[in-house]
DNA sequence: CAAATATATCGACGGTTGTCAATATGTGTC
DNA sequence: GACACATATTGACAACCGTCGATATATTTG
């Protein structure tokens, strides 16, 4: 498997609490966070993460420019963000409407620390 | 620039202090902040942090074994980790004794929230 | 139903990364 | 100096990822 291969995002809820230097990393836990900050780990992400906070709610055709994607790599972006925990989708007619999920970033900050 | 370029830790340490979701991230910033969290993604490095934390100091010798790595694959890892600012090595004799940066956790887990 | 719009998926290409074998460099020991 | 050992570097290969064009799906509007 490779470092940034995707995992659910149930696996890392009931692991990986333990900040980092408090205690070895088994492999497992380690492809968890690994994977974690693998979506963390792009410019384009972190920007739609940011725009998508500083709006509160936003659709992805309102992320297209301000991101300079093309509508396909934002639609790859917001999945891979979704799949992670750290973005909700809630569809409103032809429109996806994007929330950030604070609370997944904390857990991620834990593990830090 | 891909993602993963590395970026010079001296640029990251004057940036990227504001959290994620308080700002728009620019694509400097961004960029900054997605290089150095790439450096985390790996559940090899993250398992090299939390052995040299566990041991408090350890030289490569000692790493290769519960790595499960070669020698090279290593080197390779303790060099991302230090340029990236989270690892540091003293030279002793034959042996670089390396150390964990813990403020670098810091600075990182600040970007989060 | 047809047209328009928003998003998702597919397929392909180029670039980056992780890995190791081989080799080089540096350091202590005999 | 010759050898042994620890680490770094080089080169090469396989695997993965980001990107976009083309296309599919879903939904509203006329």
């Amino acid at each position: 498997m490779s470092a940034r291969t995707r995992i659910p995002v149930a696996v890392l809820e009931d692991a990986c609490t333990t900040p980092l230097l408090d205690a070895p990393l088994s492999d497992a836990d380690a492809a968890e966070v690994a994977a974690a900050f693998a979506v963390l780990a792009h410019p384009v992400r972190l920007r739609l993460l940011s725009l998508v906070a500083a709006a509160g709610e936003i659709c992805s055709c309102d992320l297209t420019t301000p991101l300079g994607k093309s509508q396909p790599t934002v639609s790859h972006h917001t999945k891979a963000l979704v799949d992670a925990g750290l973005l909700v989708g809630e569809k409103r007619g032809r429109w996806v409407w994007w929330r950030v999920v604070p609370e997944r970033l904390d857990t991620l900050r834990s593990v830090l620390g």
